[in-house]
This record gives C-alpha cells, structure tokens and sequence, in this order.
DNA sequence: CCGATAATGTACAGCGCTAGAAAGATATTT
DNA sequence: AAATATCTTTCTAGCGCTGTACATTATCGG
C-alpha cells in the first residue's frame, strides 16, 4: 500500500508537479478544464499530500506547542481544550507537553522548539526563573503564561495575581470574616504566582487592619487536593481556629471544603471557601465554590495573538498583558452572609 | 539567527555530515577522537536536527495522535496524561486531537493519518458507526478504544462493561437497595457504550428478581455534570422514588450528588450512588463516591502494545483486548449499611 | 496585424537529514 | 610481506513538496 505522491497524480493527469500543487493549493491561474483533470486524478488515487514534506519545503510547520505541567490538572486541561480549539480556528494544531513541573522537563521545552517541529510554544513554567528562560530563548516564538519568570525579551500573559487575591479576600471580609487562612503555600513553587496571590491576601488583610497571623498561613506539600485536605486537617488538629480561607486554586479548595465536611465543621457558616481558577468542579461540590475566575478566552485570544505576531517577524522587547479577572460568587463564599 | 545545520557542524568539524550523523545517533563505529572533535563543534554551534527533516528521510514521525472526545473531560484529562507518559517512555509524542463528539471531526482524525502526521493514531469513537471507520480505515496504523464500533480489522481496547455494570448494580443491591436507577442514557450516543452499561444494569436487576421500572432510565441531554443535575432534579420532581442510582459516569454522579443534596436528601442513607471511571474526582465529594475503575494503565499499556506492533508491520486481523475493572467502593454506596 | 501584457504551464533546484555503497585506513593472519 | 578481514569515513541519491525562473499560449489595444 504505496503511498500516493505528487508525482503519482501528475503522471496520471498528463501534467507537471507544480501544476498539481497549484490545483492542490487552489492557485487561481489554472485552467478550469485542466483543474478537472487534475482533480479528477486526485480523486482517484486518493491522494493526500505529505505534511512532512511539505513542511521541510515551506519551513512552516503548522503547530504549536502548549506546555504546561499536567495535562489532568483541571485549570490546565481546560486551558488546552480553549487551546486546541483557538488554535484550530487559527489554522493550527496543538502538541501538548507535559513537563510535570519538573526543570529538566521544562528545560527540554525550550530546547525543543529549535528542533524546527513547532512554529511557536506557550508555555506555562513553574520552576524555570528568569534567567533560565532567557538563557534558552532562542529564536523560536515563544509565549509564557502564568506569573512566574519574566525575561524583559519574551511576551507573556498573565491576570493580576495580586488584585484578585485581593478581591477575595475583601470578599470574604465583607462577609464577616476576621480570621482568614491562605492555603496553598508550596516550597516547590518558585515562579511567584503564589507569592503574589499571598500578597493580595496579606494587603487585603492590612485594609482591614488586622495583623497577618503566620499560623494561618497553610502550607501544602503538592499540587493535590489530598495535600490540601491534608493541610487544613493538620490545622485544625493543631486547634487553629478560622472563619475563613483563600485558597491558591481550585483544588486545594475542594480539599479544603472536604476536610471542613469531614471535621463536622459547616460551609459557609462556619468557615468561608474561596476557590481559584474557577475550574467546572467549583459548580459542582457542595456547596458550590466561589472562586476566582481568570478571563481564560481572554488569556487564550491574547498568547495566540502575541505568538502569531512573534512568528510573522516580530522581534521587539517582550509585551506583557494583563488579562482580567473575575470573583465567582457562588455558595461556599456568598455575599455578606 | 539562521539554524545551524548538520552540514555546518560537518564543515566546522571538517568531516562529512555522515559522520556527524553517526555522532548524533551513538554509531559505535566512530573514532574516539573523531568523535569528541565533532561533538565539540556540535555544541560550539548548538546544534540541534531538524525533526522535520529526519522524518522526511526516514519515514518514521515518532508521533501518535490520540483522539478524543474531551480533553477536559476528566476521564480523558487522566488518560491523556498516562498516554503522553507512556508514549514518552517508548520514544513516542502525543498529539491530542480533540473531537468533541462531531462527527466530522471524527471523519477528519481517520483522514490525517494518512498525511503522514503521524506513525498511528489511538482513538475512541463515539459518534462513528463500525462502518464508517471500516470505511475509512487505510493502511495506517489504528488502535480503538472504548465500546463503539469494531470493525473486524481493526484492534481494540476496552473493559468488559457489560460485567462491570452489573458489579455496580450487584454492590447496590447486596446493600439493600431495592429501587435503582440508572443515569445517562443519551440519544446522541449511538455507540453502544451507554447500551452495554444499561444491559448489565438490566441484568442485576434481573438476577434480583426486580422488574426493570423504566421510569428509573433517567436520560440526559449531553455528557456533563450539568446534565447529570437536571436529570435527577426532574426525576425526584417528577415524584420518582429510588434508592440508589447507578450512573454512566462521574460526571453524571457528581450531577446526580448535587441534585440529591439540594433536594435534601441524603447520600447514600436515601439514595445510593455509583459512579463510573473513577476520575480523581471521586476521591473528593461528599459524600466520597463509589466508582467503577476502569484498570488504566493497563488499557494504556494494551493500547500502546498493540500500536506498536501494527507500526512494526503487522497485518492481521483486529485483536480485542478487554481489560480489566474494579469498583472503588467510598462512601456514596459502601459497603452493606 | 504586431508587440505587449497577462494568463498558464513546465523544469528543477533545493529544504535538512538518512543510509547504503564505496573507498580508504588499519589490523590480523599465514 | 602479501593477502585478507575489519574499521572508519566519505559520497551521494533520495524522502515529497514548494517556489522561483523560464517557456508557452492567450488576450488585446492601437
């Protein structure tokens, strides 16, 4: 079962390659009766051009690649369905890379991308800094996402960590709450996007004049809902009283919601719940998640619009957006209560 | 910023480009010597191959392409990630290729291969008919995963979902529930999927001697959670009364706990829950839900093995693997209570 | 009715890499 | 020392498609 080539079709229909390519490609100068010809040999043999080769030819490869540290991670598997179907609309596909927030992982991200099998990379790091990134930034268009490293020479989209942390947790202070933990503090994490979502939090708290108290500062040990539950379990163990808690995302909330449920304390009533990333999960626990919600179109419209530019020649400083947020209102966290 | 090429190393190394080639790919037969002068030029130069190119010369892509309905949907969010991480540990890329259900889209998946994209394609159906992708099945390799269609030529994985239904529904009724439902039955969903699950419902009930209540069929309009609410809240509004439901997915059962909760009643002392798939959901609600397991890795496993062996040439009849299952008994339906 | 402009079509040199044939160099054997 | 075997390296023809340069026809105003 030969493959069908270029040269097959043009034997068959009595012309030349370039004149099926033209066919192929819809090149308006082509005879209407020669065009039939052509087809019809197409038709024929079935034939289907080679990507491959076509891509050695024109340079082009037609894909991007998301990078991104799990593909399960709810935030993260919606973000590449929003992706994936972006990038469809822009003519694209979508290699999707897992780099399991590992830095060698990560690392080969970047090395990858001049082995010309992408026109472009989004990529969202977690343990990569600055100057790792800028090191490794080779010609290839690149994107970042999230609030990690930010190499003055790359483009990069983000939300305002800091305000919507801050958002949050004047949320949760409108609804009476005095004494609010932030759960999601993480040694591994050294991209800043928690620090600045613990920022929000701590400036929201100094609005409401009331003294940061480091016991309420909950640490995980990963990226899981287990860790998270684990967390705030160990804190009411210690006997940490809180009415309230700012979670870094939506999963260590849905941990935190179950380990609430499970120590027999009430949501909302007892202690408020304030999610992140306003995953599908958070319409759907009980009781519903507020939660921090990023404009992901906006997010996914603005990457694919700096990458683009980035492979049509762009080769200026780095342009940094800022993409907005919202507050999800939903029953864990209800207005003044 | 030109790319550096294997004949500029060879030029710096003075040396051909075979024997850079054969550097690059670990050729035992290479003078030492040679060797570390020429891979001294290669990181002079930062030289990386041109994948596009290697492929064009050797045929092979190195990539699959794994077609799914959803990426976000959980189940697939999970198996995607243990497909990328196992097609990485065999020198495979994935590429994702997202169907959402359109027939079309389908069509278009079984179409690519033959672009010489990729080396194969796993990919589970739901729209397309056995037809259908006999039809279109050409000589690339193919592996199909869930229930749908199984052209005679054609490999494919999946659980025994006949037998795992009528686990669920034997676990339901071995704790007492007398008037069990089952959720999810979907008219676009022409795959048999649903039908297989429902079969092994029917036949639970019927090895209980319980006549099969057809207003205990609870349809929904599309696969999510949402669905899943709307379903159950008609049902209970309706004024159907059961005691325990077995749904076609977690999606479904999360929908199903959130109608069951908001209508006040409680989980699993009213109504018993079992959900299917076992997504890392389950571990969180409340209550914890019971879920029919599918054995992933090893569906990965059987996929991968399969793919491999019609990319090595392989040219026989369609095998059939069914893997195996559990359920996961949590709370949502425990063990008899 | 002619040269000029536009419309069609062909030829062929790459794109960067691979791999088999062939050549050159060195080692082993008798 | 000649002959054979074994390494090591070079040469070069593709892989299938695109795009430029050029050849060949139509089209058309004057």
């Amino acid at each position: 079962m030969a493959r069908v080539r270029l040269i097959d079709v043009a034997e068959l229909a009595g012309v030349s390659m370039k004149t099926v390519s033209n066919v192929v490609h819809s090149y308006p100068h082509v005879a209407p009766a020669l065009r039939e010809k052509v087809q019809a040999a197409i038709d024929q043999l079935g034939y289907r051009p080679n990507l491959t080769a076509r891509r050695l030819a024109t340079g082009k490869t037609g894909m991007i690649a998301l990078a991104i540290p799990e593909i399960d991670h709810p935030y993260f598997s919606e973000l590449s369905r929003q992706m994936a179907e972006e990038a469809t609309r822009r003519g694209y596909r979508v290699i999707i890379e897992q780099t399991l927030s590992d830095p060698d992982l990560e690392r080969a991200v970047l090395s990858d991308r001049e082995a010309g099998l992408v026109d472009g990379v989004i990529f969202h790091p977690v343990r990569m800094g600055t100057l790792d990134i800028a090191k490794l930034d080779a010609g290839t268009p690149l994107v970042l996402l999230g609030e990690a490293a930010m190499p003055v020479m790359t483009d990069h989209v983000m939300i305002d960590n800091v305000s919507a942390a801050l958002d949050a947790t004047r949320h949760l202070l409108a609804s009476g709450c005095r004494r609010i933990a932030f759960l999601g503090v993480i040694a591994a994490d050294i991209t800043g996007s928690t620090s600045q979502r613990l920022l929000g939090y701590q400036q929201g708290l100094l609005e409401a004049r009331i003294r940061l108290d480091p016991e309420l500062v909950f640490t995980a040990l990963e990226f899981t809902a287990e860790a998270g539950l684990r967390s705030v379990t160990d804190a009411i163990e210690r006997g940490v009283r809180f009415d309230g808690v700012v979670c870094r995302d939506d999963r260590f909330a849905i941990g935190a919601l179950k380990a609430l449920h499970d120590s027999g304390r009430s949501v909302p009533e007892d202690v408020a719940v304030v999610g992140w990333d306003n995953t599908f999960l958070a319409a759907y626990t009980s009781p519903t998640l507020t939660s921090v919600a990023p404009k992901k179109t906006a997010l996914v419209a603005a990457a694919f619009d700096l990458l683009e530019e980035r492979i049509g020649g762009y080769r200026g400083v780095g342009r940094h957006v800022i993409v907005g947020h919202s507050l999800e209102v939903r029953e864990s966290a209800p207005h003044a209560f």
